[in-house]
DNA sequence: GTAGGAGCTGGAGTGCACTCCAGGTCAACC
DNA sequence: GGTTGACCTGGAGTGCACTCCAGCTCCTAC
Protein backbone atom coordinates (compact mmCIF):
# COMPACT_ATOMS: atom_id res chain seq x y z
CA UNK A 1 0.00 0.00 0.00
CA UNK A 2 1.04 3.61 -1.35
CA UNK A 3 0.38 6.84 -0.36
CA UNK A 4 0.34 10.25 -1.60
CA UNK A 5 1.73 13.22 0.33
CA UNK A 6 -1.78 14.46 1.39
CA UNK A 7 -2.65 10.79 2.65
CA UNK A 8 0.17 10.68 4.36
CA UNK A 9 -0.15 14.20 5.89
CA UNK A 10 -3.78 12.55 6.77
CA UNK A 11 -2.57 9.83 8.82
CA UNK A 12 0.46 11.14 10.37
CA UNK A 13 -1.48 14.24 11.59
CA UNK A 14 1.85 16.21 10.13
CA UNK A 15 0.94 18.80 7.36
CA UNK A 16 2.19 18.50 4.22
CA UNK A 17 4.15 21.58 3.98
CA UNK A 18 5.68 19.73 7.51
CA UNK A 19 6.32 16.26 5.42
CA UNK A 20 8.54 18.24 2.83
CA UNK A 21 10.27 19.67 5.94
CA UNK A 22 11.04 16.91 7.49
CA UNK A 23 12.10 15.36 4.50
CA UNK A 24 14.54 18.57 3.62
CA UNK A 25 15.86 18.43 7.17
CA UNK A 26 16.87 14.77 7.20
CA UNK A 27 14.31 13.53 9.67
CA UNK A 28 12.90 11.22 6.85
CA UNK A 29 14.30 9.68 4.23
CA UNK A 30 12.84 10.49 0.54
CA UNK A 31 9.79 8.83 0.01
CA UNK A 32 9.81 6.82 -3.76
CA UNK A 33 8.31 8.96 -6.31
CA UNK A 34 5.93 7.98 -8.68
CA UNK A 35 5.90 8.05 -12.69
CA UNK A 36 4.95 12.01 -12.85
CA UNK A 37 7.51 12.50 -9.49
CA UNK A 38 5.91 12.64 -6.86
CA UNK A 39 6.19 11.62 -3.49
CA UNK A 40 4.29 8.03 -2.66
CA UNK A 41 4.88 6.70 1.03
CA UNK A 42 5.17 3.46 2.11
CA UNK A 43 3.35 1.82 5.18
CA UNK A 44 6.82 1.65 6.61
CA UNK A 45 7.34 5.57 5.93
CA UNK A 46 3.84 6.30 7.59
CA UNK A 47 4.79 3.96 10.51
CA UNK A 48 8.07 6.18 10.97
CA UNK A 49 6.18 9.52 10.37
CA UNK A 50 3.64 8.16 13.33
CA UNK A 51 6.39 7.46 15.78
CA UNK A 52 7.98 10.87 14.88
CA UNK A 53 4.64 12.14 16.03
CA UNK A 54 4.82 10.95 19.43
CA UNK A 55 8.39 12.17 19.70
CA UNK A 56 7.44 15.46 18.79
CA UNK A 57 4.05 15.43 21.56
CA UNK A 58 6.31 14.01 23.97
CA UNK A 59 8.15 17.23 23.49
CA UNK A 60 11.57 15.81 22.15
CA UNK A 61 13.07 18.43 19.93
CA UNK A 62 13.99 17.55 15.95
CA UNK A 63 17.62 17.90 16.72
CA UNK A 64 17.41 14.99 18.70
CA UNK A 65 14.89 13.40 16.09
CA UNK A 66 17.43 13.75 13.50
CA UNK A 67 20.30 12.09 15.89
CA UNK A 68 17.57 8.74 16.40
CA UNK A 69 17.04 9.19 12.52
CA UNK A 70 20.97 9.04 11.74
CA UNK A 71 21.45 6.04 13.94
CA UNK A 72 18.57 4.10 12.71
CA UNK A 73 19.75 4.70 9.50
CA UNK A 74 23.29 3.20 10.30
CA UNK A 75 21.18 -0.40 11.02
CA UNK A 76 21.36 -2.90 13.96
CA UNK A 77 24.60 -1.66 15.09
CA UNK A 78 23.35 1.70 16.92
CA UNK A 79 20.54 0.03 18.40
CA UNK A 80 22.13 0.12 21.71
CA UNK A 81 22.43 3.55 21.77
CA UNK A 82 18.72 4.04 20.32
CA UNK A 83 17.46 2.51 22.70
CA UNK A 84 19.56 4.80 25.75
CA UNK A 85 17.81 7.53 24.03
CA UNK A 86 14.53 6.27 23.73
CA UNK A 87 15.17 5.39 27.90
CA UNK A 88 16.64 9.13 28.77
CA UNK A 89 13.41 10.48 26.69
CA UNK A 90 11.11 8.51 28.79
CA UNK A 91 12.57 9.57 32.00
CA UNK A 92 12.32 13.05 30.63
CA UNK A 93 8.89 12.48 29.92
CA UNK A 94 8.01 10.97 33.35
CA UNK A 95 9.69 13.42 34.50
CA UNK A 96 7.68 16.03 33.16
CA UNK A 97 4.24 14.11 33.60
CA UNK A 98 5.36 14.37 37.19
CA UNK A 99 5.98 18.25 37.15
CA UNK A 100 2.49 18.78 35.32
CA UNK A 101 1.00 16.48 38.03
CA UNK A 102 2.19 19.03 40.90
CA UNK A 103 1.10 22.18 38.34
CA UNK A 104 -2.24 20.58 38.86
CA UNK A 105 -2.49 20.68 42.40
CA UNK A 106 -1.87 24.44 42.49
CA UNK A 107 -4.32 24.41 39.57
CA UNK A 108 -6.85 22.70 42.25
CA UNK A 109 -6.22 24.55 45.34
CA UNK A 110 -6.86 28.27 43.01
CA UNK A 111 -10.09 26.27 42.23
CA UNK A 112 -11.11 25.76 45.37
CA UNK A 113 -10.11 29.24 46.03
CA UNK A 114 -12.33 30.86 43.74
CA UNK A 115 -15.38 28.40 44.39
CA UNK A 116 -15.29 29.51 47.92
CA UNK A 117 -15.18 33.48 47.44
CA UNK A 118 -18.17 32.51 45.11
CA UNK A 119 -19.86 30.71 48.36
CA UNK A 120 -19.25 33.88 50.04
CA UNK A 121 -20.44 36.36 47.29
CA UNK A 122 -23.85 33.93 47.30
CA UNK A 123 -23.93 33.83 50.55
CA UNK A 124 -23.44 37.40 51.28
CA UNK A 125 -26.61 38.37 48.54
CA UNK A 126 -29.13 35.85 50.00
CA UNK A 127 -28.19 36.68 53.33
CA UNK B 1 10.00 41.91 52.62
CA UNK B 2 11.33 43.17 49.37
CA UNK B 3 13.45 41.62 47.07
CA UNK B 4 15.57 43.34 43.98
CA UNK B 5 15.29 41.97 40.71
CA UNK B 6 17.95 39.56 41.01
CA UNK B 7 16.84 38.19 44.17
CA UNK B 8 13.05 37.73 42.71
CA UNK B 9 14.48 36.13 39.60
CA UNK B 10 16.10 33.64 41.81
CA UNK B 11 13.18 32.75 43.93
CA UNK B 12 10.82 32.91 40.63
CA UNK B 13 12.91 30.78 38.73
CA UNK B 14 12.22 33.28 35.67
CA UNK B 15 15.20 35.39 34.26
CA UNK B 16 15.75 38.99 35.18
CA UNK B 17 15.19 39.92 31.36
CA UNK B 18 12.10 37.50 31.26
CA UNK B 19 11.12 39.90 34.66
CA UNK B 20 11.74 43.16 33.12
CA UNK B 21 9.63 41.50 29.44
CA UNK B 22 6.95 40.05 31.57
CA UNK B 23 6.43 43.55 33.25
CA UNK B 24 6.42 45.49 29.17
CA UNK B 25 4.11 43.50 28.00
CA UNK B 26 1.27 43.57 30.87
CA UNK B 27 1.75 40.02 32.52
CA UNK B 28 3.23 41.84 35.90
CA UNK B 29 2.20 45.08 37.67
CA UNK B 30 4.89 47.42 37.70
CA UNK B 31 6.58 47.13 40.68
CA UNK B 32 7.56 49.45 43.46
CA UNK B 33 11.02 51.04 42.93
CA UNK B 34 13.85 52.85 45.33
CA UNK B 35 15.21 55.58 45.81
CA UNK B 36 17.38 54.64 42.91
CA UNK B 37 14.55 54.11 40.87
CA UNK B 38 15.51 50.10 40.75
CA UNK B 39 12.80 47.80 41.09
CA UNK B 40 11.86 45.90 44.22
CA UNK B 41 9.69 43.02 44.27
CA UNK B 42 7.02 42.57 47.19
CA UNK B 43 6.21 38.99 48.39
CA UNK B 44 2.87 39.65 46.71
CA UNK B 45 4.55 40.15 43.36
CA UNK B 46 7.06 36.85 44.25
CA UNK B 47 3.71 35.45 45.06
CA UNK B 48 2.27 35.77 41.52
CA UNK B 49 5.50 34.80 39.36
CA UNK B 50 5.42 31.94 41.01
CA UNK B 51 1.96 31.31 39.76
CA UNK B 52 2.73 32.23 36.35
CA UNK B 53 5.93 29.83 35.81
CA UNK B 54 3.02 27.10 37.10
CA UNK B 55 1.03 28.33 34.41
CA UNK B 56 4.02 28.71 32.36
CA UNK B 57 4.84 25.39 33.10
CA UNK B 58 1.69 23.58 32.00
CA UNK B 59 1.93 25.00 28.48
CA UNK B 60 -0.60 28.50 29.05
CA UNK B 61 0.61 30.59 26.17
CA UNK B 62 1.35 34.31 27.29
CA UNK B 63 -1.54 35.61 25.58
CA UNK B 64 -4.20 33.93 27.86
CA UNK B 65 -1.85 34.58 30.94
CA UNK B 66 -2.52 38.17 30.19
CA UNK B 67 -6.60 38.21 29.68
CA UNK B 68 -6.01 36.29 33.00
CA UNK B 69 -3.53 39.06 34.85
CA UNK B 70 -6.18 41.94 33.38
CA UNK B 71 -8.97 39.95 34.40
CA UNK B 72 -7.39 39.65 38.20
CA UNK B 73 -6.62 43.38 38.17
CA UNK B 74 -10.38 44.50 37.51
CA UNK B 75 -11.27 43.27 40.97
CA UNK B 76 -13.40 40.73 42.67
CA UNK B 77 -16.14 40.89 39.80
CA UNK B 78 -14.09 38.75 37.52
CA UNK B 79 -13.31 36.04 39.77
CA UNK B 80 -16.13 33.83 38.13
CA UNK B 81 -14.38 34.76 34.47
CA UNK B 82 -11.08 33.56 35.85
CA UNK B 83 -12.26 30.54 37.38
CA UNK B 84 -13.77 29.11 34.16
CA UNK B 85 -10.17 30.09 32.88
CA UNK B 86 -8.40 27.89 35.50
CA UNK B 87 -11.28 25.22 34.67
CA UNK B 88 -10.58 25.02 30.88
CA UNK B 89 -6.93 25.20 31.36
CA UNK B 90 -6.97 22.29 33.94
CA UNK B 91 -8.67 20.25 31.43
CA UNK B 92 -6.34 20.74 29.17
CA UNK B 93 -3.95 19.72 31.35
CA UNK B 94 -5.48 16.82 32.64
CA UNK B 95 -5.47 16.15 28.61
CA UNK B 96 -1.83 17.02 28.20
CA UNK B 97 -1.10 14.54 31.31
CA UNK B 98 -3.32 11.66 29.09
CA UNK B 99 -1.74 12.32 25.67
CA UNK B 100 2.20 12.33 27.30
CA UNK B 101 1.01 8.64 29.27
CA UNK B 102 -0.52 7.36 25.91
CA UNK B 103 2.77 8.25 23.98
CA UNK B 104 4.81 6.59 27.04
CA UNK B 105 3.38 3.56 26.46
CA UNK B 106 4.77 3.88 22.78
CA UNK B 107 7.86 4.07 24.38
CA UNK B 108 7.38 1.32 26.20
CA UNK B 109 7.32 -0.68 23.39
CA UNK B 110 9.77 0.58 21.41
CA UNK B 111 12.16 -0.09 24.68
CA UNK B 112 11.12 -3.47 25.13
CA UNK B 113 11.88 -4.21 21.32
CA UNK B 114 15.21 -3.14 21.84
CA UNK B 115 15.84 -5.19 24.89
CA UNK B 116 14.34 -8.47 22.55
CA UNK B 117 17.30 -7.32 19.92
CA UNK B 118 19.76 -7.09 22.31
CA UNK B 119 19.55 -10.51 24.06
CA UNK B 120 18.81 -12.34 20.74
CA UNK B 121 22.04 -10.65 19.59
CA UNK B 122 23.89 -11.90 22.73
CA UNK B 123 22.37 -15.10 22.29
CA UNK B 124 23.77 -14.92 18.91
CA UNK B 125 27.53 -14.63 20.28
CA UNK B 126 27.14 -16.89 23.20
CA UNK B 127 25.56 -19.99 21.42
C1' DG C 1 -6.87 20.57 -26.33
C1' DT C 2 -7.83 22.91 -22.32
C1' DA C 3 -9.28 23.64 -17.58
C1' DG C 4 -8.64 22.13 -12.93
C1' DG C 5 -6.45 20.11 -9.19
C1' DA C 6 -2.65 17.91 -6.85
C1' DG C 7 1.96 18.15 -6.35
C1' DC C 8 6.73 20.07 -7.20
C1' DT C 9 10.93 23.38 -5.82
C1' DG C 10 13.57 26.99 -3.52
C1' DG C 11 13.21 30.47 -0.67
C1' DA C 12 10.96 33.90 2.25
C1' DG C 13 7.96 34.83 6.19
C1' DT C 14 5.68 33.89 10.77
C1' DG C 15 4.72 33.45 15.82
C1' DC C 16 6.29 32.58 20.10
C1' DA C 17 8.96 33.49 24.04
C1' DC C 18 12.47 35.07 25.23
C1' DT C 19 17.61 36.94 25.26
C1' DC C 20 21.14 40.12 24.38
C1' DC C 21 23.23 44.56 23.87
C1' DA C 22 24.87 49.48 24.05
C1' DG C 23 25.06 53.19 26.53
C1' DG C 24 23.71 55.21 30.69
C1' DT C 25 22.64 55.89 36.09
C1' DC C 26 23.27 55.15 40.87
C1' DA C 27 25.10 53.79 45.51
C1' DA C 28 28.89 51.96 48.01
C1' DC C 29 33.47 51.06 49.02
C1' DC C 30 38.46 52.01 48.85
C1' DG D 1 36.77 61.10 43.69
C1' DG D 2 37.38 56.97 41.10
C1' DT D 3 36.17 52.25 40.40
C1' DT D 4 33.03 48.54 40.75
C1' DG D 5 28.81 46.16 40.38
C1' DA D 6 23.90 46.02 40.11
C1' DC D 7 20.42 47.96 37.68
C1' DC D 8 18.19 50.98 34.13
C1' DT D 9 16.05 51.80 29.06
C1' DG D 10 14.82 51.01 24.23
C1' DG D 11 15.54 48.26 20.73
C1' DA D 12 17.62 44.54 18.06
C1' DG D 13 18.59 39.60 17.66
C1' DT D 14 17.82 34.52 18.42
C1' DG D 15 16.11 29.68 18.07
C1' DC D 16 12.63 26.74 17.16
C1' DA D 17 9.35 24.65 14.29
C1' DC D 18 6.94 25.32 11.08
C1' DT D 19 4.04 27.81 7.20
C1' DC D 20 3.36 30.26 3.09
C1' DC D 21 4.27 31.64 -1.56
C1' DA D 22 5.34 32.13 -6.65
C1' DG D 23 5.91 29.95 -10.51
C1' DC D 24 6.15 25.63 -12.42
C1' DT D 25 4.81 20.51 -14.00
C1' DC D 26 1.90 16.70 -14.58
C1' DC D 27 -2.26 13.86 -14.98
C1' DT D 28 -7.37 13.59 -15.48
C1' DA D 29 -11.73 14.72 -17.08
C1' DC D 30 -14.52 17.07 -20.12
Amino acid sequence: MTYSIAQAAERSGLSIDTLRYYERIGLVDPPARDSGGRRTYSDDDLGWLVFLTRLRTTGMPIRMMREYAQLRHLGAATAGRRKQMLYEHRASVRARIAELQSCLEVLDYKITHYEQIEHTFIEGITA
